[in-house]
DNA sequence: CTGAAAGCGCTAACAG
DNA sequence: CTGTTAGCGCTTTCAG
């Protein structure tokens, strides 16, 4: 019976209309997640991840790009639950109060990504940006390098760049020959950062850059000054893009779990949409690729 | 009267029900969009205006990633549909018959982007892929090269480069002295192509690819072998990622108008969903960026 | 101009 | 196990 009915609905082309079954069932199947830019790879993969594990279970993704502007953000998630929304992953853990009072008030459940922070009274699914600077940092002192420069996009409403920052800050203890640059998180920040890094009085013997993006425009700097890499400046990324293995010469970098924090976002958002599964917070592991761009320190002549 | 409803409204913090409305109305602003991948920025950069133009507008962009596979892409449009979309923008020209039959049944409105083909039953909103291919190569003879190896990505599903070949090769002529190298579409393509090709007997003055990111990966092999460019060897691009115009050095590619086709087919999308407004195609202007990787042939000792 | 009611297509509860 | 029915929250139509 059930299978001849089922069969004439094939045959019928029938399909289900999703917003009868969204009102009756008051479900949308709809999660949505907030990024600051998807012309970044790092955002690219998680999205990706975060879209296929959804859409495997019959959810769908709605996606919104915040241009890192909490208030941007703040306006997309109002428009996303105004088109039923049920869940929400946003990025980073520093968000405008009126958006989380506002999810708090609709009772959305909500994770965050690209951080993990045990203290954090929302899941976070990510990584330790803190231990992770402090490990690149670390990194560097084992070759040697005592004078670095670090170099990191807008601070303004990136919390990850932030902590990194911190994490730098604390495995640098008091020296005070550190230099920091903030620039533009793109390939021309990155040569701009690294034009005036030339310029300083002590040149640094390493360059940190807090993306892969910004330690391309670096490197494109430094090779068109003439200077070698990793033999007169090492140089060290974070994000492990895809191009970072390949370049020249291949960047060390931190390999960040971007991929699987989208499939486990997704899929707790989901256990907590069925099954009323609580959330809690993922620590993924991140790991330094050690490659090409860092050497040891060579002395000065 | 209106108002004070109006105003209770607001108070009560009332948010329309998207489901009972797309219920009621048959209509739930949405379009869907499919892309073979998120990760490359061209792709990044189009649907990052096709959603921007959608929600200024009271719109919802519902992404699927296709991988590339016509199967994928088609299995996708049926979930799609089943989701409520209301209109879909498809990358390319080519895709599976079934898909053009699922959407033509349902009477979904369709646009093509990353093409333009006056001869398309469907509107293509994009750039001549073949012209461009041409005026890359007529680039390259103006600066004396004649051998010339040409470089892409899998032909198997991508459309754009089929045609971008025939381009080039019509171009070229009857020169059979031309070389031409499929690879994956990544750096590390790239690279693998250019390995190759200085492992040919007659190695090419230029090297043309027709995607930046290809181009990436063949000077990253050029200089870890300190092949000078342009001096030894030309490389010439396709798309103008943002890095590209800081690389070292600089590269020569074709500026392709990606944000602005995104904003397009969803404006065309929405004047045909709302006023029944005919689609039309749509030729964008491409040019050439003339930087730093392409110089004049040099004869050889 | 305001108020009442039908119905969009589905699910869930309940009756036979 | 099958068949019937109420109702999800909105829009639209029609009556007052």
């Amino acid at each position: 019976m059930r299978a001849t009915v089922l069969a004439a609905a094939k045959k019928l082309n029938y399909v289900p209309n999703p917003a009868a079954r969204a009102l009756s069932t008051n479900r949308s199947k709809t999660v949505a997640a907030i990024i600051p830019t998807i012309d970044h790879s790092v955002y690219a993969k998680y999205i990706t991840a975060v879209e296929k594990t959804l859409s495997a279970r019959g959810y769908t993704l709605v996606l919104a790009i915040s241009n890192a502007d909490a208030q941007m953000e703040c306006d997309a998630a109002e428009k996303l639950i105004a088109m039923g929304a049920e869940a929400f992953i946003l990025t980073g853990a520093k968000h405008s109060a009126a958006l989380i009072d506002l999810l708090d008030r609709c009772a959305k459940p909500l994770v965050f990504t690209s951080v993990f922070d045990d203290q954090s009274a929302i899941p976070t699914i990510g990584y330790d940006n803190q231990a992770l600077a402090k490990a690149a940092i670390a990194h560097l002192q084992e070759h040697g390098h005592r004078d670095i420069a670090v170099v990191y996009g807008s601070l303004a409403e990136n919390d990850r760049t932030v902590t990194r920052l911190k994490g730098a800050r604390m495995a640098l203890g008091s020296a005070d020959n550190t230099l920091f640059f903030e620039v533009d998180l793109s390939v021309e920040g990155g040569r701009r950062a690294a034009m005036e890094i030339l310029n300083t009085d002590k040149r640094p013997s390493a360059i940190l850059c807090f993306s892969d993006v910004l330690a391309l425009g670096v490197m494109f700097l430094l090779q068109s000054q003439g200077i070698r890499i990793p033999l007169d400046i090492s140089v060290m990324g974070f994000d492990n893009l895809d191009w970072s293995r390949q370049s020249y010469p291949s960047l060390t970098t931190i390999d960040l779990p971007a991929s699987q924090m989208g499939a486990e976002a997704a899929l707790q958002i989901m256990r907590r949409l069925e099954e009323d599964h609580p959330m809690s917070s993922l620590d993924l592991p991140a790991k330094i690729m050690r490659r090409g761009s860092v050497g040891p320190v060579r002395h000065r002549p």
